[in-house]
DNA sequence: GGGTATGTGTTATATTATATCAACATCAAA
DNA sequence: TTTGATGTTGATATAATATAACACATACCC
């Protein structure tokens, strides 16, 4: 078993590299990597899990990044937009990217216990494919979030 | 190509047949399927689309079943709960389910340009169960929706 | 340097969802 | 047939999530 969010682990690592990433990949893009941007993305990167708006919006406010939901959702939308951060629908909360630009249809496992959240990467969507050209649909973009157990609340509960 | 949400055709049978199937379900399990839960079904049959709980809520107010949010939502928590119609966490909208208590993973393509949503069936998460064991996790329900285009909008847009 | 596009600050509001508590209904056991 | 357990509804209030609109500032490109 490889190292993942449901284990605890050192992610300075991940903050670190994660910044790298998405700055080069805005210098090659001609693509703004602003302070209010960058801020939350490193925010989102040192918590390692999913945030709602809200729970970012006060530490940019204490940082006069701007204290206003437009400027949290701004950002986030550019994040999103660009790959370095995925919004979980079912939770309406955001989470970065942990495998920025690897051309990936994000999955998600989300455990209902401690509201932990792990990226997948992989292939999933081959029947979902086949039921799409069925009738007829061009997938653009996927949504696919499971919900149960990780390990560790596993494990404690049984 | 089968008869689908995409194409334009007459559901007073699927109306029909939707209602009779949760009223048996019901009664086989002992539960109640009250006026309000009974209208707000029947709304979701007949649109036969994604609405939101908003959209739905007036209708109720008309008919004198209940003005407030809360009758809403705990009639869709009822639905949700016993399979008869499932969320879209993408549109936050309710769609009234068109494969009942086949003991499906629903999963959802949603039209970008007209925001249709067909429901389809068949197993999709082979792979995603697969990256679920790698991390020890177990899998409950999942979400599975893509976004894209339908035929009828593809081909318009072309 | 001037013009265009992009990003930010701010106010206000829209949209989606839940907490709480009292009243009423249903049903089965005492 | 009362009692009690459980479930449903009614109503008020509020929480949580997200966007519209507009003025101003900054960056970028020629």
């Amino acid at each position: 078993m490889v190292a993942n969010g449901f284990d605890t682990h050192d992610h300075t690592e991940c903050v670190g590299s994660g910044m790298t990433s998405a700055e080069t990949y805005c210098v090659e893009h001609g693509l703004q990597f602003t302070p209010v941007r960058r801020r939350v993305l490193e925010i989102l990167l040192s918590e390692h899990k999913a945030m709602g708006a809200y729970d970012i919006l006060p530490t940019l406010a204490e940082e006069g990044l701007g204290k206003q939901p437009p400027v949290i959702y701004r950002a986030l939308d550019f994040l999103v937009k660009h790959g370095f951060v995925h919004k979980v629908e079912r939770l309406n909360a955001y989470i970065a990217c942990t495998h920025p630009h690897s051309d990936h249809a994000p999955a998600f496992l989300i455990c209902k216990s401690c509201d932990r959240v792990v990226e997948t990467e992989g292939r999933i969507t081959a029947g979902l494919n086949h039921a799409a050209q069925n009738v007829g649909f061009h997938i653009e973009a996927a949504v696919i979030e499971a919900v149960g157990q990780c390990p560790n609340c596993g494990t404690a509960q049984v």
